[in-house]
DNA sequence: TATGAATGAGAATTCATTCAT
DNA sequence: TATGAATGAATTCTCATTCAT
């Protein structure tokens, strides 16, 4: 097929089609991966969301493992982003703990899909993990963070002494993902619909009353 | 083949044949789905990791979609029946509640499977939990006991007031689920190995702490 | 398991409970072969169909294949039978000629599985009737029959000279057997239904008339 | 690998080898189908007949019932090619019959895979032309050639009135399929091979001395 | 960069048949 | 005679991946 120079595309806006085109392919098995996991997640269906070839999920991924490895990293590096908008610093001790619980519920709420990546990469024991080279990046600053908000709220006497800001953070984080993960077997075993928008409340509720329960000194 | 009449299979032999084959089969494919979910998990594993022909799982499942219901009941049933010994009305409320919070974590980790068999039926939106017919007796008894725990605890002045026996429930769960079911990729992050028996010490203190942090009166 | 002697099975019983279990075999057999073809058939829905086990196929037909030829036999001595009773020697030519046509057409109106048994008899090139011992009683001695009706019929300046017996024995059966054996694509490719009523009234009068049409001098 | 632009394979070359991939694959799957039957017909040997991937039969055609769909729906559409090459409306009306009646039976003699085709798709009661979109053409244009074909004859005086050219058409079908889709069983039971060059001169002789027996007035 | 065509290795499932009693 | 348990060999279909341009 003969090309009209006039309509030849430029270098420039092949690479950024390019970029695009990964963005899209990204997405696009992100949320594959999500909805059927690994094992399930098909590769023809990615490229069908894509819409585009399948052919370029390999010359972009080389393959299924590395494009999951990628759309790992990809989801961690969206809520560290998020994370950093945050801002616990600024806030008093038992306000920085209310919203963090408040930020991790509302953020598995709205990125469902990581939590069933989570899952998928602890399926196959996090070798997903091992092998990226931004492992660095992936621990949460907010660790920091919230060991000088529990080290702020006891020089307050406000408080109780002793309390492990990992253990936290994976208290506040289980909390909201066995809920909201495992809603399905939840919602069928007790009979009621857990995603409903007062039970939602609810158990915003019920997660920050446990924390700050715990958290104040008695 | 002429045969002793005293060495005679049995009847009632002969039928526990069939379902100690079963029983095999849905071990092996408990361990199968419980390590590779339902997606990844295969058939022909199954068979030989029972010591079993293919074909019969086909004979008394059916299909995998129906065997993994079966081996979902099956999980079910088990913690179910562990459940029933706990007797914690027997215990004083505070007792109680660390008895379960004990008993969760003990048997989460003496059956990992069941963890990664729970992710897989939500994955799949827990269709296989609507289509099966023992559903009515997956509710836990543990959420009535819970409650009861709750209002004598309430009644002695010891607990709060205001909380819902599920929502704890869950919460108990989760803060022992999330920890275990996620450990890989926690681990890889937090760059130590979360199943070192201290750090499973920890953890099991650490959630004590919080439940009963969260419910006694302050 | 201990038998009272007054409930034991008698040979004799047991003899004829045996030939009552073939039957029974044999026609679901026929069915089964019936609707879905020779390489269709499942002997598991046979033994169904018949209430009977499985096994006892094997017992009593060996295979599938020879099992299919006792059906083939079975539905050839039928039709076979049936003929016996037609007496078309006692009828004036023509009137013979007429029921031979209605008699055809209604013994496959009434035994649709002969058309289709007969047709996987073709699709496997009757290997199943050259492996038959009773191949020899296979043969109509119905072509006797009309060869002397036709001679008859001539000898009265009736009907036409030349006429094979043979083949107007197979014309008659082909303008039947289309009709019916081919009845689905038929009605589908004309757009109405050939099995109604008064389509087969239609047809059996057109047959008449093009076999008295042909035969009957000019 | 750089191309001498003269050599290199333009679009159209591309294209043309799906659709003779395609052609290849759908005339393998015919004599397999026409063979053995829709039941008795194995994917496997049809990849092996074309000389192609087995794979690329689900590419093309997606599953077996789709191939066989596709299959009749050629084999129609052959026959109805080559019908229309007739011209029966330029013969004088005897001379038609006489014309179409030697068509059918040497169109048939020579594609005894539509016979067989025909077979299976009347065993599942012609599901596959129901979800044929092509349905319409397949209606044959024989049938109006036909019936001004006998309009004509009668207004001659040499035909007879009152003949149905539907039906006249099932029949002349009848009397050649019958005779040669059957011709196993009744070489068999006649012990004679019916498909010897003598026999199939006198089948053809015979039909048409049927038919216009029939149709002429006499 | 992008794509349609093609493939080998497997995966679930089926099926006729045999075992053991 | 009768039967439930068990099996090996297919069989259809799937899937990640590569070819060729």
């Amino acid at each position: 097929m003969v090309q009209d120079p006039k309509t030849a595309v430029r270098p420039e806006d092949r690479l950024r089609d390019a970029e695009r085109s990964q963005a899209i392919l990204l997405r696009a098995a992100r949320d594959e991966f999500a909805e059927f996991g690994l094992g399930g997640a098909r590769m023809d269906r990615m490229a069908e969301r894509a819409g585009l070839n399948k052919r370029l999920i390999y010359y972009y991924f080389t393959d299924k493992e590395q494009l999951f490895q990628r759309v790992l990293e990809q989801a961690y590096a969206d809520i560290r982003a998020q994370e950093k908008q945050l801002n616990l610093i600024e806030l008093p001790p038992a306000q920085a703990l209310t919203a963090l619980v408040a930020f991790t519920w509302n953020y598995y709420l709205a990125h469902p899909e990581f939590l069933t990546l989570l899952n998928s990469a602890n399926l196959h024991k996090a070798r997903h993990l091992q092998g990226s080279a931004v492992l660095q990046e992936l621990n949460s600053p907010l660790i920091d963070t919230l060991a000088l908000v529990l080290r702020r709220g006891q020089a307050d006497g406000q408080f109780r002494a002793g309390v492990d800001a990992v253990q936290l953070y994976i208290s506040i984080a289980g909390l909201a993902y066995f809920y909201l993960s495992n809603n399905h077997t939840l919602s069928a075993i007790f009979g009621r619909d857990l995603m409903q928008p007062t039970a939602l409340q609810d158990r915003l509720a019920h997660m920050t009353d446990v924390v700050l329960g715990y958290v104040l000194a008695a």
